[in-house]
DNA sequence: TATTGTTATACTCTATAACTATA
DNA sequence: TATAGTTATAGAGTATAACAATA
């Protein structure tokens, strides 16, 4: 191998991780919005799914517990979920506009956090950085498990 | 900002090491040791500490978390674990020739893994993605969550 | 009978707090 | 009284399975 010996990808990728979402936590609470419900609101922002159950798939979550999280969002009305006329078993998702600020506003504050952290680093790093990042995050994960397929 | 607009990093992080945890777990199961046993090996490996305390501390765990894994650890011979005569309160820990040799086994598989995944990256930026890996993750705590201080 | 969403149950993890033995 | 290690308890989070409505 052309690098050098070097810790675990994921030994340096978890504690960093874990920082990042308890930098996450106290702007979440401050928007009065739970890791899951920002987690629901930008999977339906960025690419509308139909079912819950495919939501919960698309967020790599288990179908039964995103219920809550939907109630609450539904109560505060950040989303909306209406019975599919065509299949009445099906629950139809989307965000609504206030829904949508939320979400942006969220989003906009962890941001700014993460430019903070990242301007550490040398500006041809951070780019190749993210690049690899977005590279990588969208690899199937049987590609990243190695599952015979 | 220079860089375009973007997912979050916490969010793209967070199914890449999902995805790099769930490769680990059969290697770890074919070796008989668990995720924090093997924790618990590369830190004493790599920068031996005294206490119990202080070593569940370097593995971001709770003492009272780590109790079990080096019962275990000691009881398969994999680590040493005796009472220090100057401070009969303290338990001295230290790894085994068996417990390196485990511990390199393991991190040989998985580092083999990780390999064939960067491979997918460009080399520039695969060497770049690591540089700012090890540079992010030895940021301390603080300085990711912005905390004052 | 198969599927969507829901609820209920059990299980795992984790955190907190007590306890012991030393100092 | 303070500290290192241990054990016990309780709480949160998660997964599994059963259930109701619809197809």
């Amino acid at each position: 191998m052309t690098d050098e010996a070097r810790r675990d990808l994921a030994a340096m990728l978890h504690p960093l991780l874990r920082s990042l979402i308890a930098a996450e936590l106290p702007v979440l609470e401050a928007h009065g919005i739970s890791m899951w419900a920002y987690s629901v609101l930008l999977a339906l922002r960025d690419s509308p799914v139909r079912t819950q159950a495919a939501l919960a798939e698309a967020i790599g979550a288990d179908k039964t517990r995103i219920i809550s999280t939907l109630d609450e969002l539904q109560d505060a009305e950040l989303i909306s979920r209406q019975q599919d006329p065509d299949d009445r078993r099906v629950r139809l998702l989307a965000i609504t506009d206030a829904g949508r600020r939320r979400c942006g506003a969220v989003q906009a504050a962890i941001q700014s956090n993460e430019e903070r952290v990242l301007a550490t680093l040398p500006a041809a790093d951070r780019r190749a950085f993210l690049r690899a990042v977005r590279a990588l995050s969208c690899l199937p994960r049987e590609e990243i498990t190695g599952a015979r397929g």
